[in-house]
DNA sequence: TCATAGGGTTGACGTGGATCAAAGTAGAAC
DNA sequence: GTTCTACTTTGATCCACGTCAACCCTATGA
């Protein structure tokens, strides 16, 4: 893991020209009022793969929200081990974890090299006091990390492996879906062993997995390339959990 | 499961004589505008043990505190199977998942007889576009269930049974501390099969764990009544987790 | 061109919890 | 009191996933 790589590009971001602002903190407001958000979203940032956005205890100062690229979070324990607590693509917001404690509570590292939108936060509440659907949306937000991390909590505590890979592949593919991406063809940023810490697994049941689905044709695996074969499959192999109390 | 208790009791509640409002959302507020929290926070609602505040699917329209009492929220996979996605006592806020989609995202169920008072959602946000410290001390309670949220994922995906119900004993004594109760001494409001379905663990496993802390003298247990004796011993089962990768 | 390194796959085997089953306990209802 | 009922404990057995180990694939760079 290499040291936090401070970029501090002084490009504006313009949240108004920005294709992602459907997704992302701008959704619902009026140009006008985007207009002021771009005013307030001071920087972008790069972030080369590999480095990290934040770490866990770093001063909160700002969120970001991913213009280009992908990353992890994750929290450690004491004695190394990992635990990946999401994965974000463009669009999504990083750092909401900080607010509570005035300091980051995780790491956020990017998987490929990336670009977010510097938003310090103060300004942000500032400006959420006065737009109303600003402030409705930021609440949204952080809403849906709520809503999906009660999501992660289901699939570890009550999926088995391959429900839990089939649940996570699915997700990708709405996600790249709502991006104008293919949801069914895609490469995966992260390696067996981010996906396995994410999904409570090992590597090798990660990929074993994988291979399971590829012999049932439910996907066609090569590397970190994906193609979904059998969407409806893969569906299935989740509302079947029913075999098992 | 008995249908929702629509028992919306016409007392006002009242935060500037609440004992919980350290705990709670009038955190950080001066008394003036705690006195306007007051007049946001309409009725306080009873709900009978077992019995739902809201449930997945239901409109969202406010929030609440828990005034006295606890409850559990889950949620529920077509084919019947539970996940317990937290446990909350008084001070608590329940239903930041419905800010997201306007409709609730999970179950909340009363684990005793219990108390809350009901915060209108949009009666909130217009309060805390004027009064900065709430509007703050709002995102810090929508954080700090985020960051809670992430606790529970690395519980979940990279602890072993004993060690997530030592960290789940400690965090129940924590929470009592806080409230003034004894933090070795206190009452599981919820059964072994709840306390399985949020960690992970089927209740077979739960009481088995249970019985080797008390075989080891960490704590006493009998039925529902916890006595912690060695609260560094079960410190330390966490900090150990090293043995495995 | 080959060497090296970081993933990824696959097989053989071990084990932590799940499952199945039976018996114990505490309240609530009568 | 007695009988339910809901919950808990404990033992015996099983199996899904982890562990360990070998090998493969692709990319990069001397």
């Amino acid at each position: 893991m290499k040291a936090t790589a401070v970029t501090p590009t002084t490009l504006k971001a313009a949240c108004s020209q920005c294709n992602l602002r459907e997704l992302c903190l701008p959704f619902g407001l009026t140009g006008n009022e985007i207009d002021r958000l771009d005013e307030l979203v001071g920087t972008k940032r790069k972030i080369r793969r590999q480095h990290q956005l934040y770490r866990a205890g770093d001063d909160f100062e700002a969120i970001y929200a991913i213009r280009t690229g992908s990353f992890k979070t994750d929290v450690l324990l004491e004695d190394g081990r990992e635990q990946v607590t999401g994965f974000q693509m463009t669009g999504e917001i990083l750092g909401l974890d900080g607010i509570s404690s005035e300091a980051h509570s995780c790491n956020a590292t990017a998987l490929e090299d990336s670009e977010v939108c510097v938003i310090p936060f103060s300004k942000l509440e500032e400006l959420s006091r006065e737009v109303e659907s600003l402030q409705h949306q930021f609440h949204k937000v952080m809403s849906r990390e709520i809503v999906r991390d009660h999501g992660v909590m289901m699939l570890l505590g009550s999926m088995r492996a391959e429900e839990r890979l089939a649940a996570f592949l699915l997700n990708l593919s709405k996600r790249f879906m709502a991006r104008g991406y293919s949801p069914a063809e895609f490469h995966l940023r992260m390696t067996r062993d981010e996906i396995g810490s994410y999904l409570g697994l090992k590597l090798e049941t990660v990929s074993r997995a994988f291979s399971k689905f590829q012999d049932e044709g439910l996907v066609a695996v090569h590397q970190k390339h994906i193609r979904i074969i059998d969407l409806e499959g893969l569906k299935q192999l989740l509302t079947h959990c029913a075999k098992h109390t």
